[in-house]
DNA sequence: CTGAAAGCGCTAACAA
DNA sequence: TTGTTAGCGCTTTCAG
């Protein structure tokens, strides 16, 4: 029952073959028993659990993953920065709680070729699946990926062949803000958005939906559209509000692509002592925690980053067991109306 | 019956052995080059890398596992939700980039059993080094981890034996808000903490030794000290705002733990219509996104997380190449003076 | 119901 | 300098 000499790095491990010297049954016993394969005996299961315990033996993942036997989900973000995403990971975290699968989490930066790479060194792991959060990537690789694991995308939008996708109805949470503005009064709504990601393509992004939802909305209410390009980001949203008010007529509202951004735009009224909602409603997108406080009180849209991240794993596991079809679930926004919005000013006429 | 008919194992996927017959050489040759080893020639290496260009080949990362040659670095985190802890993971992340090693994360849970489960989940995966932030576990059990595979924690303050340890210096972050609300005027200082994590260890977690400072500050000014224990949460520090502010003499600043909690009691002043500083000076520590917001310009302590991140990569980078001796790497911590703390008001003697 | 044996893709002796 | 080959720990036919 000795096992041959090791050599190797990490010749102390347990494995499969003390197990089964223990218990004084074959390897494949034991595997079957782990596994819970069909046809063990209770007596043979019950031997080898006490092995098992005894020696505090824990499966080689590797070595199982060379078989085809990944328990890996493996989940892309393109940052870990933004409050969304963190609610997301957490959201599939625990939606694989229950499940035999865990997920570990890359962070792949936000520009295509890192986010590319980084997705290829999880599937050198050899993930089960992929959940992709906001692929700033070529859809077509994300197809052709998808031909060989289950994937699941977040925040993308458009009707895919291989992989599932999930997606807050941005374009509807657009509307529901551009109705709110409107219904108080608002008729010169400028909205901040950043570029789109793909260039001629039949899917977009996030950022791209709102934008959409919002051009929609206001062209339904015979209003003019009024888009600002810069940034997701504090300084993006504070450019763009730089941008709206210096105009000859400054827009009674700003409706800013996230809430980071109207963070930005918050800035920029008060450098110009403007108050708010009095002299222009601020609103953003995604209801991050800082909005919620009472000293911010953004009046925001929120996309539940649990339900999402819970939807995506949803997906996964089907496409898993055996899934081809793609199927898309959609995550229902949902307004928060808070201080920052209000009645313009009737300033003229 | 087999649900993942989709890949057998072997079938479409580029081995090193089609790589090798490509190229016309064998299978170790390939493998040399890959990694750059010892003892190829330039027209070897040449004919290698065009195949593997080629093919589009990716070595099988559990294969190389197999023999020992991790390239995965395994971040445990106890949760993505706290700014710091992503901010951490971002600076781990960046510090990785020009290596040869990649990071993976998983968030780890609050409960010991938890995160000891997917640490070991990680171990499974055979992680050339582990980086555990904030580990709520037994030190014991981290120490003998840490004979097995390279470990270095953040935020666990104490001199271990097997493993590194990056702290930013609490104590005297701690003491520098005291020193400042003292030279403000405030002679009464409540601070909102949380259980110790450790029973009885030579080890205590980032908020035990705030604690420890903030004690230590107070006492050195002959101020006594004044502690409410309740968690590191907006509403635990709500609550520790609430049990402070009922006293009969109420303090006349409260050092929150963390601007999390501090938000906390910025919320019980508001309920009760106290001014801040005017009636209540409230200072946090971390420094996370929000507090940095004109709106609520909190006065807190900064401790760069991507300093810490990048820290730890260091160590565990060190660590990995060979050396034994525990090292300890110190972050020093920096206030951040806002406009939540004032002098108190000279309400009487 | 149980066990022997053949690999999974790769690295590292060891030979040539 | 190059190639041959024996495993790493596990799963999985396929016999017993």
């Amino acid at each position: 029952m000795t096992p041959r000499a090791r050599r190797t790095p990490g010749s102390d491990r347990t494995t499969i073959q003390d197990v089964a010297a223990a218990a004084g049954v074959s390897v494949s016993a034991v595997s079957k028993v782990l596994r819970d394969a069909y046809g063990v005996s209770p007596q043979m299961r019950e031997r080898v659990t006490a092995a098992v315990e005894e020696l505090g033996y824990r499966p080689h993942s590797a070595a199982r993953t060379m078989r085809g036997h990944s328990d890996t989900i493996g989940v892309a973000l393109n940052g870990l920065t933004s409050p969304f995403m963190t609610e997301v990971a957490t959201g599939i975290s625990e939606a694989l709680e229950p499940t035999r699968y865990q997920d570990i989490i890359v962070s792949a930066g936000s520009s295509p070729a890192a986010q590319q790479n980084r997705i290829e060194a999880l599937l050198d792991r050899q993930v089960a699946g992929l959940v992709l959060v906001a692929p700033w990537i070529d859809v077509t690789w994300i197809e052709k990926t998808a031909r060989t694991v289950p994937v699941v995308t977040i925040a993308l939008h458009g009707s895919s062949e291989n992989f599932d996708t999930v997606v807050d109805d941005e374009r509807l949470g657009a509307q529901l803000m551009v109705d709110h503005l409107v219904s108080l009064g608002h008729r010169h709504i400028v909205h901040t958005s950043m570029p789109p990601a793909f260039a001629d393509s039949a899917f977009v992004l996030s950022h791209t939906a709102r934008r959409q939802g919002y051009e929609k909305a206001m062209l339904d209410r015979g209003l003019e559209p009024d888009i600002i390009e810069t940034w997701y980001s504090e300084e993006g949203g504070y450019q763009a509000a730089v941008r709206a008010l210096d105009r000859d007529t400054p827009p009674t509202a700003i409706f800013a692509g996230a809430d980071i951004a109207a963070f930005g735009v918050l800035r920029a009224t008060e450098d110009r002592g403007l108050r708010v909602p009095e002299d222009l409603s601020v609103v953003g997108y995604d209801n991050i925690y800082t909005s919620t406080m009472n000293r911010i009180a953004l009046t925001t849209v929120d996309q539940s980053g649990q339900v999402t991240g819970a939807g995506a794993v949803r997906l996964l596991l089907d496409r898993i067991a055996g899934r081809a079809e793609p199927e898309e679930f959609v995550v229902s926004p949902q307004l928060k109306i808070r201080r920052t919005s209000g009645p313009p000013r009737s300033r003229n006429h």
